[in-house]
DNA sequence: TGGAAAATATTGAATATTCAACAATTGAAG
DNA sequence: CTTCAATTGTTGAATATTCAATATTTTCCA
């Protein structure tokens, strides 16, 4: 009953294909929708998760967004460039550094929220209210279940 | 009842966030699989898709393997080097150029698909047959309706 | 306590990807 | 037919990512 995609089956059997695939699409949409404020998907990811006010360690923060630390040092460096984001050392950790979000930064995170909504509210509407959310819960427990 | 996040809602309700965060985890799961052989997921894919023994132009693989032409253009050079594929000029249109798979390729190709098909075995012990097949079903819907 | 090991973030070199321009061929319209 | 636009694939420069090494601070434990 389990039907694993036998070694002959096509790659549109395999789940970390489709995964793959699916990201991609729905990435480049948002990426399209992200161009009109010219930022890239991974600074509203960073944006998103700062704007809860607290300071987030860049470890903390890299695990957030999906980047591997070095990658996203060096778009935090951007960030600090442009000024939407600043770096404080952590006073109980002194190794750490705490990141967050410059008023800037706040009022370009919400109309970067407007548009990620807006992305969304279009995949509703063209799949439905029940697959999405069916989906994204299969999602939820595909991650937990691979800790 | 539709309920797309609101712009306040934590990122982790985004579905364009749980598909980058799946895709991570999978995707890295089966790099780390196919490390055994020292080869890229990317190079899975595209010897998976030669397998079936046609030619295939580059855009065409290149939507197939889920990589920009130039992206493609440069790994299709280091397979040639490892005499894993080969190019063929399409005698029906000289712009195309028809890849193929050479007998090592093939070779390679079911190592690759046996360690690819034990990664999917092992997901499906954890996650579930009946939540792996419903996720592959809704990707592929939400793969077609955003077409 | 003292010193080795672990954790955290950054850096620089090596590698990979992307963007824009190009070359070659085909299709299509006058 | 002929010329102009569109398609296909590659290239080189610019950009981004990754890997390994480093610096700093903290934790552990002998």
């Amino acid at each position: 009953m389990a039907k694993p995609p036998k070694a002959n089956s096509p790659i549109t059997e395999h789940l970390a294909y489709l995964l793959a695939q699916a990201n991609r699409e729905i990435n480049r949409q948002l990426e399209m929708r992200l161009s009109k404020e010219g930022v890239p998907v991974e600074q509203w990811r960073i944006l998103k998760v700062l704007s809860d006010g607290n300071g987030h360690s860049m470890g903390e923060l890299a695990d957030a967004v999906l980047l591997n630390h070095p990658t996203l040092t060096k778009m935090v460096d951007r960030m600090v460039s442009d000024a939407l984001v600043y770096r404080v050392q952590d006073p109980k950790d002194r190794r750490k550094v705490l990141m967050f979000v410059s008023d800037r930064g706040k009022a370009l995170s919400k109309r970067l929220n407007s548009l990620a909504v807006s992305q969304e509210e279009h995949i509703v509407e063209n799949y439905g209210d029940k697959s999405t959310n069916e989906l994204k819960r299969l999602l939820e427990s595909l991650i937990d279940s691979s800790n």
